[in-house]
This record gives C-alpha cells, structure tokens and sequence, in this order.
DNA sequence: CATGGGATTGACT
DNA sequence: GTCAATCCCATGC
C-alpha cells in the first residue's frame, strides 16, 4: 500500500481496504468485509490500555496484529492509526483469487464460498498463524495490495459488526456490496 | 494463583 | 436452533 495508507483514521483505513488483495502462503483473495476497532470503545482489545496482548494495536500501522480467537482460530488485523492509539481493522472475508487448490487443502472444504467467508476461515485458507503477530503487511510474507482495476469503483455497504457485546451499535463494518463471499448478510445496507 | 470470557467454527438436534 | 472445542491473557484475590 501507499505510504501513510494505515497512518489515518482506522474508519477511512476499514473503507479502503475493501477491494484491496490479501496474499500469503501462494494464495490471496480480494477484502469484502472487514471491520474497524478502536480503543475508545470496549470492543476492541486495545480499550484495556497497553498490556502484552495489546502491544501490537498501540505499536507502529501498517503491522498485523493476529491473536487466537475462542482458543482455536486466529484472527487476522491491520494496524492503524499512528503509533499510540489501539486500533486496528480485522479482515473477515476474501473472494478467492490464487491458490484456491492450496485454499480447498487446507480447508478441506470444495466450496469457493465457503473457502475465506469468515475471519478464522480465511487464516486457515491463507495459512496465517499467530506467529505473524507484529510482522509488515508490506514488506513481510503477508502482503495487503491495492484494489485491482475491476474493483476500483467497489460499492461498500456499512452495519453493525458482527459476535461483539459491547458497542454492539456502531456500524463499522464494511462489506462488498453484493458480494456471495461475505460472512453473514449484511442487514443495515446503508451505503458509504 | 484461580477464574472467566471471548472480534468463531463446525457438528449435531 | 444449540453447543462444545480450546488457549491466551486480563483481572482479582
């Protein structure tokens, strides 16, 4: 991504990455829902203040910032904002583009919508693990790129984010408008 | 040091 | 629809 692409707020950040191409292990996929979290509201982990679990959110943009969600899955963030402020953009869906064969083997699952449609699921699919924790999403083995042409002018519907229980209001979750790929359905449809 | 709670998924009723 | 799996870490005694 350009420079200064992360340093922004995390909500223009969220919007932006929709489109945009996540590739690691021989595979990527297009971002059709993401979320923004924040460490002025109780959702995001960073809302405790800086602790060994949130030292990536508080650490420089432009980082991931991976963690084990539920004991099982991880569960794959973008740093945002400058260095100080907690807060990140979770990535919770792809449109498979290359290595679907290795995306279906790690998987073990045929179904192109079924491969990436979840933010545990596309971790699995991509072979991304905590030990990405910390590293560059530019320079390092998992790397976020700019929209491809056919999704230069992608139409990005808001609502509420999904599996939280505090700040359940707050629309800040940004989907591909239309797109079969997506975790769950969006319900507000409100367009950005 | 013990406890409790998840930014989820897949299997099962 | 319901529910267990499973681990990291924040919190509180």
């Amino acid at each position: 991504m350009r420079p200064g692409f992360y340093e922004r707020p995390v909500l223009e950040v969220a919007r932006d990455l929709v489109g945009c191409v996540v590739t690691h292990g021989g595979c990527s996929g297009v971002i059709v829902e993401c979320e923004a979290y924040h460490d002025s509201e109780p959702a995001c982990h960073a809302f405790v203040g800086l602790t060994p679990r949130t030292a990536t959110l508080f650490g420089p943009p432009g980082r991931a910032y991976v963690y084990r969600s539920y004991g099982i899955h991880a569960l794959l963030n973008a740093v945002c904002e400058p260095e100080g402020i907690g807060a990140a953009v979770l990535i919770r869906a792809l449109e498979p583009v290359s290595g679907i064969a290795q995306m279906r083997a790690r998987r073990g699952l045929e179904r192109l919508e079924e491969l990436c449609s979840g933010p545990g699921k596309l971790t699995q699919a991509l072979g991304i693990g905590l030990e990405h924790n910390g590293s560059d999403l530019s320079g390092g083995s998992i790397v976020i790129s700019e929209r491809p042409a056919s999704w230069r002018e992608v139409q990005v519907a808001l609502d509420v984010r999904v599996g939280i229980t505090k700040a359940v209001e707050l629309p800040w979750r940004f989907c591909a408008a239309g797109s079969r790929f997506l975790s769950r359905r969006v319900r507000l449809a409100k367009a950005v």
